[in-house]
DNA sequence: CTTACGCATAGATAGACATCGATATCTCGA
DNA sequence: TCGAGATATCGATGTCTATCTATGCGTAAG
């Protein structure tokens, strides 16, 4: 794996290394129709609505995480390109 | 997934989410026999070896490498345990 | 025994991060 | 237009992290 690869994936690895950003990505997975409302989400922690609000963030900014204001709500869901970007690296060491 | 797991693999992903270690797993996995000693892998990078010794011991309590101390020199080999538990991971999300 | 080498640890510093309360923004309904 | 609810942003604070230099510790060679 080269230095520029390594740089590439490392951020989006940085972004669900944390439990509570690793439960939102698979709550939205989950979620029906594969998106989820920060309304959905936000119950699911004991953290404030603030604090969630910023790990979307995170998770939007590093590409994991599509973001769609409908309304009053906004909707988040995953990207895929993304994730197999990640899955693909672990593939390689023949995990799976 | 629950809060629990998350908590379990956040802390696998935590260790690999940086560049220098990514990259360090990959050597190690890619070198011959399947290990390298740390003199194998301070070239490698831009950095002190004492940096290197850092990241090297937060790989191994994580559980990603295996320490073996033979004479002068210290040898890692990536622990196939803990890469699968991560790979996993994505393997549900149908990436692979 | 002493020197050189490979690696780890210790201590310091600068930057990043998680979290919170307060507040701003936007949208809908009355 | 006004108020309420949903979400984002801001500013502050405590904690963690990456990196360095200096040093310690074990092992092999002379």
């Amino acid at each position: 794996m080269s230095a520029e690869q390594a740089e590439a994936v490392a951020p989006l690895l940085k972004a669900i290394a944390d439990p509570v950003r690793l439960r939102l990505m698979s709550i939205v997975l989950s979620h029906e129709g594969g998106e989820a409302c920060v309304c959905d989400l936000t119950p699911a922690f004991d953290l404030s609505q603030p604090t969630i609000s910023h790990h979307l963030k995170v998770l939007h900014e590093a590409g994991l995480l599509d973001r769609d204001k409908r309304g009053t709500w906004v909707y988040y869901r995953a990207r895929a390109e993304s994730l197999q970007a990640v899955s693909a690296l672990f593939a390689t060491v023949g995990a799976c």
